[in-house]
DNA sequence: ACGCTCGCATCAGGTGGGAAACGG
DNA sequence: CCGTTTCCCACCTGATGCGAGCGT
């Protein structure tokens, strides 16, 4: 965000802190990075999310150790004419404007109150949960926009979101049904302008906003195995400003400009035929994650947000003005790190064309079986790491555990923790001895997970050609690829002490501290305007980016409580649990 | 002859930039 | 007037089809 740096001294300088913050997401991440962030009144109105599941919760959700959402902030913006889904879903720490009703909405909700510190003693609900565990793929590069505020582009014909939506899902039934969609819903009830380089709030959000807010997963319905046996992506989905196109409303979601959103996964266990048992009050869990949090507009504000689309987006190579000599150059030679110019980043396609591997998480599952490693899960779960191991440590994906969030840390939309983000990886600041696991993606794909390499499922137009030209182990594959498993048969995440060990010591050992703040003067902004030429901006703190996919296995509330560390590594994957 | 792989060409569609159009 | 939206552009990726080359 522009003018980060001096807006996050405009805190400090007690100026209308609160207000500030709400204004400037990447502020507050800066103050957050200092662990200061989460220390006062956590404020309110102006934290809306917090990682949670909401369900028709089985007994135990009621669990100290299940996610709760943070209160008093209230986590989603829901208005009175929200859908079916937004009303219905979210929980009572919804901003409720006017008036939220649990009841109303036809199911129960779990919506206990916010305890400022509980669950400390419980930072990772029973693994065996009834619940799904959804772990966002592609964190650290939703974290990096979100850093900046992320931007979406809404048009009328439609627009694909970038970064999109990716998740893994475990602790499945295998044999059920479920649905699987995305919603996305009002963050705030704000209307938002960009304004002297950062965003503010600007009058009332419109909440008579009409047409579809939710898009359902091509392949629904589909079985638990189903869904947990790759990636299940959204890159598909489109948003658009076009409330009057009906026809496609199953790919595109209708957004408001200016107007700030959250995203929400939907698994609905359904009966074979795809029809939702409303009966059940068992059966629909929701996901949420701040960091996906994005303002919808017609175009880009923030040039930093520009810049990294332009950085990670392989459609936008056009836009890189030394295309040629970054991404194809010799590595020594370029200008500028690639994406996957980090040294964990090492899956580089045997090609001189720059690829973006930004999704291996994307195809780790899909990996031919025999290149899985298939033990049982031996990590604990609060301390559990995984990524993928490649000769260098570059780490494709992350498992991590302690905490995404701290409920007493208050975690909120604008409150991720990004320290880890900034560099704090090496494993030297590894708390309790957590390893971090390199799971070997080995290929540098392309982007978008319908690549041949990539996931085969999720309705990419996957093509049974491509997945049979997987290799079992691509020629420039460093070596097998230890991965994590969801394993089908048990919904547990699988790793090998092999990896989990590899992880430990190559992870993360080169971090690559941005040393760039994320909100810089508007003189930069201007600079990127004539976009990058030398690049210390956003592409530079490349390296998380590869490491797509973290898993953050505890319950939010008690983030707070984790080491540093465990709580950056922690917010690589997501790893929202349903108990 | 047949099947397979590979390389190339083509096409559809996604991307941000920038100018024009729109609207309060 | 100014902020927002729309449209078109050049450039790119990815999917697909085709033919050449090769081995059986």
């Amino acid at each position: 965000m522009l003018g980060g740096e001096g807006e996050s001294g405009a805190y400090t300088a007690g100026k209308d802190a609160a207000e500030e913050k709400r204004a400037s997401p990447a502020a507050d991440e800066d103050e957050s990075a200092t662990g200061t962030r989460y220390e006062h009144g956590m404020g309110g109105a102006d934290r809306y999310y917090i990682p949670h599941t909401i369900s028709k919760q089985s007994p135990e959700a009621q669990n100290p150790c299940s996610f709760i959402p943070y209160t008093p902030g209230g986590t989603v913006y829901s208005p009175p004419s929200a859908a079916r889904y937004s009303s219905s879903l979210h929980l009572g720490s919804v901003l409720p404007p006017a008036g939220y009703s649990p009841s109303a909405a036809g199911r129960t909700h779990f919506s206990p109150p916010y305890q400022h510190g509980q669950n400390l003693g419980c930072i990772y609900p029973p693994y065996t949960g009834s619940g799904a565990q959804v772990y966002l793929c592609n964190r650290p590069l939703w974290l990096k926009f979100h850093r900046h505020q992320t931007e979406m582009i809404i048009t009328k014909q439609g627009r694909r979101m970038f970064p999109f939506l990716g998740f893994n899902i475990a602790a499945l039934n295998v044999t059920s049904h479920y649905n699987v969609f995305v919603e996305v819903v009002l963050a705030d009830p704000n209307h938002w302008r960009f304004q002297g380089g950062k965003w503010v709030t600007c009058g009332k959000a419109d909440n008579s906003s009409q047409g579809n807010k939710v898009y359902i997963h091509p392949e629904s319905p589909n079985t638990g195995a189903h869904w947990m046996r790759q990636e299940i992506s959204f890159s598909k989905l489109k948003l658009t400003n076009n409330k009057g196109t009906s026809h496609s409303t199953s790919q595109m979601i209708v957004l408001q400009s200016l107007h700030k959103y959250q995203p929400r996964l939907h698994i609905v266990e359904v009966a074979e035929d795809g029809v939702e048992d409303i009966s059940s009050d068992n059966k629909t869990q929701c996901f949420t994650f701040p960091e996906t949090q994005f303002i919808a507009v017609t175009a880009y504000q923030n040039t930093d947000i520009t810049q990294l689309k332009i950085d990670h987006n392989p459609f936008a190579k056009g836009f890189r003005d030394n295309y040629d000599s970054i991404y194809t150059a010799p590595e020594p030679d370029r200008l500028t790190p690639s994406p996957n110019d980090s040294p964990r980043a090492h899956q580089i396609v045997p090609s001189a064309r720059y690829m973006q591997p930004l999704f291996q998480d994307q195809f780790v599952n899909n990996l031919p079986q025999n290149r899985i490693y298939n033990c049982e899960r031996t990590v604990p779960q609060t301390n559990s790491l995984l990524s993928p191991p490649s000769e260098d440590g570059t780490s494709q994906r992350w498992f991590v555990t302690s905490v995404q969030q701290g409920g007493n840390s208050t975690s909120t939309s604008n409150k991720l923790d990004l320290t880890h983000y900034e560099g704090e990886y090496s494993s030297s600041l590894l708390p309790y001895g957590i390893k971090s696991l390199s799971m070997q993606t080995t290929h540098a794909l392309s982007y978008y997970p319908d690549s041949p390499f990539t996931t085969m499922s999720a309705g990419w137009g996957s093509r049974a050609a491509y997945q049979r030209k997987v290799p079992p182990s691509l020629p420039w594959s460093p070596r097998p690829s230890p991965t994590a498993v969801f394993s089908e048969e048990s919904g547990k995440v699988k790793l090998t002490e092999e990896v989990y060990n590899d992880a430990l010591v190559s992870s993360w050992t080169e971090t690559q501290p941005s040393g760039q703040s994320p909100n810089k003067a508007d003189s930069y902004s201007i600079a990127c305007k004539r976009r990058r030429l030398s690049h210390n901006g956003p592409s530079t703190e490349d390296s998380p980016a590869n490491s797509k996919c973290v898993v953050s296995a505890a319950p939010i509330n008690s983030f707070s409580k984790e080491p540093p560390l465990t709580k950056g590594l922690a917010s690589f994957y997501s790893f929202y649990t349903n108990p």
